[in-house]
DNA sequence: GAATTGTGCGCAATCGATTGCATTTAATGG
DNA sequence: CCATTAAATGCAATCGATTGCGCACAATTC
């Protein structure tokens, strides 16, 4: 309405009765413009709140200092997390953050790969979904040349540095722990897709158990979407064939609370007579009755190493890109659900356990 | 590395043996280019993979086709679940969405406003920080001309155009509900902060009260930030003090799962000896045992509305800018915490009342 | 057949900032 | 005091797309 127009470097030029070259040359520290003249040029930037116009800057640097991010949905404690780490790091940086979301859908997730090129992000940062298998949208972001890092849910097979945490260890550790306790038939909850949390989870689940010296039971272990509903199915379909099991370990917060209402349903004890633990430190998992056991993400640390590592990918460009992976180690979080010894009704937190 | 030069207009033109500005005007559609010219340009378009310069057609038209949103933090349902909305909405109008969180802090509130207008959003769609009390940093966007829309959380005080919740007649429904249900010392959490949420909760709770002719009684109310911990301490602050309640309608669904962990804790008896409503139907409010009354702010509609408002108001820009202000209905939801009549075991959602 | 109206397209300026290549002015040398 | 060099700035092109104006040529009118 009223003061629309922006201030420009012409405005400050003509205000000084100087070109707009110097004063490019002066708010950018040039070596060739005298300390007087920058000195001048700078009070009059701020007199005339001058702010450069990042799309005139954009265009003739080629770089627009923007950086996408593509999670499955931002309504997740786990990437909100992530993401706030990766926002303070980029500003700090001076560099805007643009946050997609794939909703775990494939298609979605073509769409906003290019939709970033297009906007000509400076660079990505992607945890995949959940129905990713190809991945030909992001060879063509490698080949126009734009910096990509994976976190979390990465592919292996493309050249890029990822972050992730030690999804192995974590379900090691907590099915150790539901052994300790004293439960035998542990069942798990998995995903089928083919990403690396879950057979990593996998993975950890069944060297725990060989560890041990239990078997590994393909009955115990069921595949599905690992949403709450899903949870109560699965337990359900456990009760209904009669397959005993005395614990549960699933890859997914949201499922085991579904388990734990189902086995409510029944009348069943927990943690007395069947354990839970679950996967993702939700807030939810202290609410529920018992809390459950859980594994947290270390979310926060893995936003700033993202974003760590992205800049520094930024700034080698050019030159070398050395490809890095990190492997963060995650807290597995102990509480009531997983107490079958009574000994210590205190719900404990693991140490962060030095790597 | 390969590809990275972009295809343009010049080099379709050149491609064509045509000038760029026929190009663009073909592309554009103008009226003045022939048909079979405009045929070969999109053909030509297609094949090169052309995709205008986002940051060049910003320069030269002053609209960026980026809008902004200010939320206090993605990671809740409710702020989630209305970004989807906004961004369903503007991805089909070909904009893009920059999501900002103020974390409930006036200064980055502040910072993020301002980085939006220098990052020349073409409008910012806003949800108050909870802390946040001066407005002129919206003013100054408002005196720039950029279209501002605010939602939930709004400030009476602008001119702007805005989509809440009836918060009023939600907290009233609640609290009558709670009422016929047979509590009769119906204690209120709510937040000191002079926001229009929080005031319209308090407005309800109380004309519920007064209609049925139950006294206000001030010790019933308590204020904090109504986070999980405040809902404990308040709980113990009344245990301690004696001060007899059998309910609790909290502005929160935080501080009522607090609420019930410390009444569970002293083995009080929820919903036989006191019964509990929150407020935003989080997700987890489902988990609990037993399950939570609620109200559902209805974040989808939420966010279709808000979308929709401001695109109009883009578009009858420079022209009148009617200020609108719609008032959506939220949806009670009652469960089992809330049943103290246990005539009906199953939860029940109350319908979608018209307006 | 000359004048008028349309149609299709090119020229060149513009948006705001940057930068290679002058050009001007000041400082230094002989 | 004039030449040489360094220091400080200006000129003009550029990034890619858009658009007012104007120029050809064709179609229409009387």
């Amino acid at each position: 309405m009223s003061k629309k127009d922006k201030a420009t470097i012409h405005d400050i030029a003509n205000k000084l009765g100087i070109t707009a070259s110097t004063v490019s040359r002066a708010l950018n520290n040039h070596p060739r413009i005298s300390a007087r003249t920058k000195e001048l040029v700078h009070e009059a930037a701020k007199e005339i709140n001058y702010k450069p116009n990042s799309f005139a800057v954009a265009l003739r640097n080629g770089r627009s200092r923007l950086i996408g991010i593509i999670i499955p949905t931002v309504n997740r404690n786990f990437f909100s997390s992530i993401v706030r780490g990766i926002e303070e790091y980029a500003n700090q940086h001076d560099y805007r953050v643009v946050i997609t979301q794939s909703y775990d859908n494939y298609e979605k997730e073509k769409q906003t790969v290019n939709a970033l090129i297009d906007a000509q992000v400076d660079g990505i940062m992607v945890s995949l979904g959940k129905n990713t298998t190809a991945l030909t949208h992001f060879k063509k972001a490698i080949e126009r040349g734009i910096p990509l890092v994976f976190f979390d849910r990465v592919a292996e097979e493309l050249p890029v540095s990822q972050v992730v945490i030690d999804d192995f260890q974590a379900a090691f550790q907590m099915t150790e722990h539901l052994i300790q306790q004293g439960y035998r038939r542990i069942a798990h909850f998995n995903s089928p897709m083919k990403i690396n949390i879950f057979q990593e989870r996998l993975r950890g689940y069944r060297q725990a158990l060989e560890n041990y010296g239990l078997k590994v039971d393909p009955e115990l272990i069921l595949y599905s979407n690992l949403q709450l509903e899903d949870g109560r199915e699965s337990v359900a379909s456990l009760l209904n064939q009669g397959i005993p099991f005395d614990a549960i370990f699933s890859a997914s917060d949201y499922s085991i609370v579904g388990a734990l209402q189902e086995l409510k349903k029944n009348g069943i004890k927990v943690p007395e007579a069947v354990g839970l633990a679950g996967f993702g430190n939700e807030p939810f998992t202290e609410f529920t009755d018992p809390p459950l056991s859980t594994v947290d993400q270390v979310s926060i640390p893995m936003g700033q190493s993202v974003a760590k590592m992205f800049f520094d990918l930024l700034e080698s460009e050019e030159k070398s890109l050395p490809i890095q992976k990190v492997m963060l180690r995650p807290k597995v979080i102990f509480r009531k659900s997983t107490q079958k010894i009574a000994s210590n009704p205190v719900a404990k937190i693991a140490p962060a356990t030095p790597f």
